[in-house]
RNA sequence: CGGAGCGUGGCGCAGUUUGGUAGCGCACCUGGUUUGGGACCAGGGGGUCGGAGGUUCGAAUCCUCUCGCUCCGACCA
């Protein structure tokens, strides 16, 4: 993509209603606009970057044994009569007539509606275990929404729901789940921290929070200081060995990490504790047969017994992480995005458009780069370097390439890494080597 | 929802106390000189001060109502 014809809209000042580094980053990188409180537009540069993350979540649902389906934003409110939850729900549910005077309302959630499909066509315990998921915006109308898209009102959520015949088929859902979350986050960079968390309005028995630590984060956390070594992608480990699986949920969640509401100060020997803020960007629950039982979602057992369906639910915050892998992921000249979530692979700065040697050494690169399969933000524009270079380091692309009539005459250019600084100079040959490898 | 604050060209702000009909920096446009970390000179365009009502000869400035946004707190993927 040339910047010369790209949607940009970068800042040089910081946005006065920016707080959160996040936030200010994303405003000031052209990523978002916020068109009402809590509510964001999303540009290209910030498009790409959450659909990135969309895809990554995806894939790993995929290979977890997750389908995908879609279900709408708009709800009936009847469903939610039938879980007892339209009245529970409160303010946070943003309600809405149709012309016809019926009530809808834009979902928070999806448990009645995925719980409803369920129920209309399973029948038999033949047809379990099923876990299905979407990647949906929802709507929770939050009293005081801030931070940016971390806490917005409307958020791209991945909601993924377990359907088990008993509860230890389900528990084995969880776990599967559990896995599948660190391998998520882990593709994206971040070291996600399973942490035993409150149930809330989901309700249920058994539920974890995958906190991010950040000093921006909104709730106070503990975790053993072994958590910052583990590893917690249990290579090579198949979603099909059901004990393997249950031996590394049990490893992982007798390492000591605690939500602030959780905390047991006794549970975790000072000295090796870390207290830090943490940001939730995942979510998971078992809750048995609450919606089903409210909503009649059974199957017959082999004995030929009606029993309700052992429920969970699974969340994770896309829209949030958009913002939570910037928390974790930034210096003072602005974003360094980790590769798998990068908006482009490569910024390539033309330091002298207006110099034919260095613009058809920069061209000739640019199209190479993009032979190999690269996606490249090619600075093009006809203005001062200095500029350039703020806008390639603000934007956070993990490879800059920066070809000025001085090196061009050579045939070199300058390759930097945004995240540790480091400037080589290399042939343009060597640097379509370098960048395919 | 309780507390605090803000709303003046695209962005950041001054002007409001002591009413006299709008200013600065950045951005933008034109010409020229520049060109490896946000340049310089000259010229130029753009706002009627969130909205409504009121007081006054006169309101960005005073009064009333209203809308929007932000921050702190209680609540949440």
């Amino acid at each position: 993509m040339r910047m010369s014809h790209y949607f940009l809209p970068t800042l040089k000042e910081n946005p006065k209603e920016a707080e959160i580094v996040s936030h200010r980053l994303m405003l000031r990188a052209g990523m978002i606009k916020q068109t009402s409180a809590g509510i964001y537009a999303w540009l290209p540069l910030g498009h790409k970057v959450l659909k990135k993350i969309e895809q990554i979540v995806r894939e790993e649902q995929d290979k977890a044994g997750a389908q995908e389906l879609l279900m709408p934003t708009l709800q009936s409110a009847d469903l939610w009569r039938e879980s007892g939850r339209y009245d529970d729900y409160g303010e946070e549910m943003l309600r809405i007539k149709d012309r016809g005077d019926r009530d809808l309302l834009y979902g928070p959630t999806n448990e009645e509606m995925i719980t409803d499909i369920f129920r209309s066509s399973v029948r038999s315990y033949k047809d379990l275990p099923k876990n299905l998921y979407h990647i949906q915006w929802k709507f929770r109308d939050e009293i005081r929404p801030r931070f940016g898209v971390m806490r917005g009102r409307e958020f791209l959520m991945k909601d993924a729901y377990s359907f088990d015949l008993t509860a230890d088929d389900a528990r084995h859902a969880y776990q599967r789940m559990f896995l599948a979350y660190l391998r998520t986050f882990r593709r994206m960079g971040l070291r996600a921290i399973p942490m035993r968390a409150d149930t809330g309005p989901i309700g249920g028995k058994l539920s974890h929070e995958f906190i991010i630590l950040a000093e921006t984060g909104e709730s106070e956390v503990y975790a053993h200081k072994d958590w910052m070594e583990k590893d917690t992608t249990a290579g090579g480990l198949s979603y099909d060995d059901k004990e393997k699986i249950g031996e590394f949920f049990e490893e992982m969640t007798s390492l000591y990490a605690a939500t602030d509401e959780m905390h047991d100060a006794s549970a975790c020997p000072e000295g090796d504790l870390i207290k830090a803020r943490g940001i939730e960007v995942g979510h998971i629950f078992y809750f048995g047969t609450k919606y089903s039982e409210a909503m009649n979602a059974t199957v017959q057992n082999k004995e030929g017994e009606i029993v309700p369906v052992e429920m969970g639910s699974y969340g994770i915050g896309v829209s949030r992480l958009v913002g939570g892998i910037i928390e974790a992921n930034h210096d003072d000249n602005g974003i360094v995005w980790p590769e798998s979530v990068s908006p482009f692979d490569i910024g390539l700065i033309n330091l002298k458009p207006r110099d034919e040697a260095c613009s058809k050494a920069c061209d000739d690169l640019y199209e190479k780069l993009k032979e190999q399969g690269k996606d490249v933000l090619y600075d093009d524009r006809d203005t001062q370097a200095g500029g350039k270079f703020a806008d390639m380091d603000l934007i956070g692309l993990p490879w800059q390439v920066v070809i000025g009539p001085r090196s061009a005459e050579k045939g070199m250019a300058e390759l930097k890494n945004r995240k540790t600084g480091e400037k080589q100079e290399l042939s343009l040959e060597s640097v379509v080597e370098r960048m395919a490898a």
